[in-house]
Order: structure tokens, then C-alpha cells, then sequence
DNA sequence: TAAATCCAAACCAATTTGCTAGGAATTGTT
DNA sequence: AACAATTCCTAGCAAATTGGTTTGGATTTA
């Protein structure tokens, strides 16, 4: 039931373009370093986000990526399904139609149809903005327990 | 995101007991052949939940498994866990504190939380009672739909 | 024209998953 | 006492997945 890296540093990266939305392209480089994570590998991420048409990108110097649309018309699922392939917990219950032959006397079916809908809530009702809220307030209150920072 | 097949197969089995329960042991020979699973490989999951106390055996001829408690007092939640060791979508949200040095600077952190009070709340409230109510009307309705079996 | 950047594909090591195989120990039945 | 049914335990293994790295471009802009 876990996530993967892909899921965690894709969707990070995501947030990080949410703050930066409306101003220029940013690079790989520069999402990479915040994470501590290869380059090469977030580029990897990024890409298929890309194809997915979450985002887009400039090429050429000075390029980089940016998200395709306001983050608060972008929720969790979206970006989710495409960096871990399917959000759901177990194949049979996804939209997909993935045939289970015994799905109407499985008994273990209530229970993972119940499980997935509240993991559906909370993945189609949060969005980037949301986050991007979130941890602006978060950092905001962390530099206010820091001594002022040194005027230029 | 996925359960694993352990995840699965053993839960449906844990249904299986809670059915039986009040009966007499059930084999592992039984339990797997309502799954078309192997015996062999139902036996560990089964054993691993004996190891965690929420199954008894008894061992030799006729003997087999049953719950070590009330089905109604056997929550989901405790199976999947010993099944899949732990049902947490990410390490840093469980209770065992694993250390996440950025916890407090993490974007994706309040989401991690949000979902996983969710899942939680769902496999701690549904019971192996539940599980097997749902089932037995499930069963009832499709026999209502089915032409009366003969009577002896 | 050189630096910065996107893009694509192959490759790799480590881990996890989903089993299989075999035998030892225990217990009810005959 | 023999035996058949059953749990219990351990080890091994092939395939898939994960989490990347490496390589080699193709494109764009300062």
C-alpha cells in the first residue's frame, strides 16, 4: 500500500511549480536541488507529467517547466495516477473495469469498494492550491520562531 | 499503492474463520480451496497471523484454524497489518516514528496525514463480523435469484 | 556558437512479490 | 502400533518492480 518515490519527489515537484506559478519556467536544476534528488531522475517525472498535459515546458536556455493550469484546477489524483500508473488499492475497483470473475460474491469487495471511495475523496478534493497554501503557511509560522532575518 | 496477493488471500481467508467461527477448525487445505490458492503458500500467511495471535491452531488430524477472537472484535485494520506489515502509504506517517528530517518543511506532509486518517478510519471501524454480514446477504440475495434448490 | 535545457531509451542493482519444495512434528483414527 | 491428516518450519527461486544511472542526442536562446 505504499507510494512510491516516484509519487512523492513527482508530486513535490508539482507543489514547488504551484509556488513559482505565474511567473517564469523552472528548470529541472533547480526542482531537483530542493529535493535532493537526481536531476536525471526528476526529469523522468516531470516528463511523463508532461505527456500527461499537467504541465509544460520551454526548451533552450532559460527553459524549464510550469504547470499547464491554475494549481487550484489541478487536484492530487490526476497527478498521482499518472506518477504511480493507478491509485487504486486493488485493480477490480478501479474505473478501468479491470474483470474480476467472482467480483459479486467476493467478500472482501464492500470492504475495498468503502476504502477506495474515501481515498478517491481526498485525492479528487485537495489540490495544488491547497498545498501550496498549506506549506506557505507552514513556512511562514517557522520563520516567525526564527530570530528576523538580517536586513540588506 | 497496491495490497499484495498476502493481503488479499489472507483477509478472505480471516472471513472464512469468522464464518466458521463456532465451529470446529478449519484446514488450511479448505481455506484455499474456496481461493484457488495453494495450499502452501495460504499456510504462511495464515501462520503469520497465528504468530501475531489472531488466529489459534490445533495441530494433527482434524485439526486446523480458527479465529483467536470474536469476529466482531477483530478488525481489518490488524489483519492487513500483519500481512503487509504495515498499512501506512508512507513510512512517515505511521506510529512507529519513522524520522523524516524535513517533516516539518515537507509540502506533501498535510496530505500524507489527511489520507491516511482515512484509510484508517475505515480499516479500523469494519470488522471480520461486518465482513462476513455483508457477505452472507450477499449470498442470500443470490439464491434468492437462482430457482429454488431441491429438497431432499 | 556555446551553454542551457528538454527528450528518449537503454541499462543496472537491489528489493519485493508470489510462489514452490521438502521435511519434521503432532494428533486423531483404526 | 501403524497410519493418515494435519500443522509447522525453513529454504530457495523466478519474475516483476523500484529506484535509479548512463548515454546520447535534439532544440532553443543569450
Amino acid at each position: 500500500m505504499k507510494l512510491s518515490t516516484r509519487g512523492r519527489y513527482g508530486l513535490k515537484a508539482m507543489v514547488d511549480l504551484a509556488l513559482a506559478y505565474g511567473g517564469g519556467p523552472v528548470s529541472t536544476a533547480s526542482l531537483a536541488a530542493q529535493q535532493g534528488v537526481s536531476e536525471a531522475y526528476l526529469e523522468q517525472l516531470i516528463s511523463a507529467l508532461r505527456k500527461a498535459g499537467l504541465v509544460t515546458s520551454s526548451r533552450g536556455a532559460q527553459g524549464g517547466y510550469a504547470l499547464s493550469r491554475p494549481p487550484e484546477e489541478i487536484n492530487v489524483g490526476e497527478i498521482l495516477r499518472v506518477l504511480e500508473g493507478s491509485t487504486t488499492v486493488i485493480d477490480c475497483v478501479g474505473s478501468e473495469r479491470v474483470h474480476c470473475d467472482n467480483a459479486c460474491s467476493c467478500s472482501a469487495r464492500p470492504l475495498w469498494l468503502k476504502l477506495q471511495a474515501r481515498i478517491n475523496e481526498v485525492l479528487s478534493t485537495t489540490s495544488l492550491k491547497d498545498m501550496a497554501d498549506d506549506y506557505k503557511i507552514q513556512t511562514e509560522r517557522a520563520v516567525e520562531k526564527q530570530p528576523p532575518a538580517l536586513q540588506q
